[in-house]
DNA sequence: ATATAAACATACGCTACCGTATGGATAAAA
DNA sequence: TTTTATCCATACGGTAGCGTATGTTTATAT
């Protein structure tokens, strides 16, 4: 059967998790699916449209995680299913640490991680706010929230031995920070 | 005057940084030294001696650390000590994120990468089970902790606009990881 | 049956990079 | 002053990748 334009973004995805940027080769991507790149150049003008594809469909995934997660009666509610859908996530290839890396060398991609990781913070401190923080408290919580889960996804798909899963490491996250501090 | 190793180690490590394993090119540090390669080649076996300095240097600093925070009276003051040590280091060019997005393709820097994160983990480990939690819960705590600071650091390095304050952000940490939890 | 468009294959020029081979310069040692 | 070792330049062959130009097949429409 002929190949698709998804065909070749999933299989773009799947080598940029692994490789990184760099490693998005239009003739490595070929031979994967046992074509030529004459096929490639059809489907796409070049190299750069299947990177801009691969870097709309992660902000796609990323937005569909957040709304997801709102639909739920309170905000402790959506902490959690917002931290299990994240662990979800995490079991399928992801490439978001090499488009972070990537967001190094490119401002135009810096930008856009950059947004998305602010919607994302503010998503969680808006949800701490409603839990009864103040906004400042609120945001402190986010940002450790993030940071946290962000190292542990990061972690996990690069070191298989990671002793805390990841359900145990949400809940215990989720217990530390729906508590209040001693300072 | 005549080009050292360390001057070429020392190039490598910025670029290994702002670019990743793959930017890491003969050609274009010796534009950037500007001499030929004809020198590089005299300084060095192959590219790969290159990467694999890059790399013992990364594992060299990263065990001074810790053995500078352990110069301390008690584990509060090794953790305050360490975190701040780190805070300093995450201001100056740090390929740490380009070494973790290596190891994804590299199993022999899989493995050294593996050894020394359990190394931080478990010194943390210790520090917060001196500071008196039992084992578990100090295991917990230091992976809680070394993942919120390293998702700072990285996204500190690639979002210069990021609210925290690093001084802030540890402070904060810290009072919530001594902190007991309401489970 | 023929024309048309979709989905490729093939072949090419071009560039960037790796590694090697070899020659040149410069300064210290003998 | 000749020798030797250090440090680098030049020139080369080889590969891998990008993008283009053009030819080929297959299905569908007419």
């Amino acid at each position: 059967m002929a190949l698709t334009k998804e065909d070749w973004i999933n299989a773009g995805w799947l080598l940029m998790t692994s490789k990184g940027v760099e490693g998005v080769k239009v003739e490595v991507l070929a031979r994967q699916l046992d074509v030529s790149k004459g096929s490639f150049y059809w489907h796409f003008k070049n190299r750069n449209e299947l990177l801009e594809a691969i870097l709309q469909r992660w902000e796609e995934k990323t937005m569909f995680l957040i709304q997801e997660s709102q639909k739920t009666p309170n905000p402790k509610d959506s902490l959690v299913k917002l931290f299990a859908l994240i662990a979800k996530v995490c079991q399928e290839p992801d490439p978001e640490p090499a488009i972070f890396f990537w967001a190094n060398k490119d401002p135009q991609v810096k930008q856009r991680v950059h947004d998305l990781e602010n919607k994302r913070v503010d998503y969680l401190s808006e949800l701490f706010e409603d839990y009864g923080f103040d906004p400042i408290a609120a945001k402190h919580r986010a940002e450790v929230a993030y940071l946290a889960i962000m190292g542990f996804a990061d972690r996990r798909g690069r070191d298989g031995e990671f002793d805390l899963e990841m359900e145990e490491f949400n809940n215990f996250l989720l217990s530390l920070l729906i508590s209040p501090v001693n300072v």
